[in-house]
DNA sequence: TGAGTATATCGTTAGATCGGAATATATGAA
DNA sequence: TTCATATATTCCGATCTAACGATATACTCA
């Protein structure tokens, strides 16, 4: 049941959703996150720790930069059907839609070391 | 987004989780459902106007009492998919099991006229 | 070693959520 | 209509959550 709750609890923010939904598209760090959602450093980096503390991300560090992505669910069944369902829904969501529009132009180089 | 943020929010509660699944055995009555899970009345209540604001029960009256069961989720995608995977999701969860196993005791005959 | 940068953690505040008690509503019976 | 009962709603306190700024940590490079 815990792990369960944690998923659900994880999905349960707007902003979360919106992370999973870019990472299916590509890996990124954090503070492409903050770009993309308009958030302090702060609210991004603890809204990915949620996600990966329910099974939903993992990440790798590569220098200064730690990158997220989409977990693989092999040890969470809830996370797995859930990221496998975040595949398909909401691609037609508003927010969604747009947000993956300008995913292209969100780019590390650009955005951190300003 | 908004339809499913409220199926993961109704979903993020233990007690919630637990409505869902006694009802995945038989329609039950809201007194049932506070006998069950040993709740106030009104908490019972609550619980169960969540999940039908989600679109994960519905319910009918029968004189004074108000039966609840799953709903058949054609309005709500995200619903029937919780609804379809909890009908195997947690089974062997030692508190839903238990739960479910005291289910033919809780009758609205012996319980809400006392 | 020290400076610089990306990320994580801490502290705080506003708003949401869960719980129960008390009260209101609705239905059936007398 | 009046009473009894099941449910819904309201009110309030305690706890949780999301947001930010400030600070600490981790890593790279000079």
């Amino acid at each position: 049941m815990k792990a369960f709750i944690k998923v659900m609890k994880a999905l349960s923010d707007p902003n979360r959703v919106k992370m999973v939904k870019l990472l299916q598209r590509r890996e990124l760090c954090v503070c492409e996150m903050r770009e993309a959602l308009d958030l302090a450093q702060s609210t991004a980096s603890k809204h990915l720790r949620v996600l990966e503390e329910a099974g939903l991300v993992t990440f790798r560090k590569e220098g200064l930069w730690v990158n997220y992505r989409p977990a693989d669910g092999r040890e969470n069944l809830y996370a797995a059907s859930m990221l496998a369902h975040l595949s398909d829904w909401l691609e037609t969501d508003e927010a969604v839609a747009a947000l993956l529009d300008r995913l292209p132009d969100i780019r590390r180089e650009t955005i951190c070391g300003s």
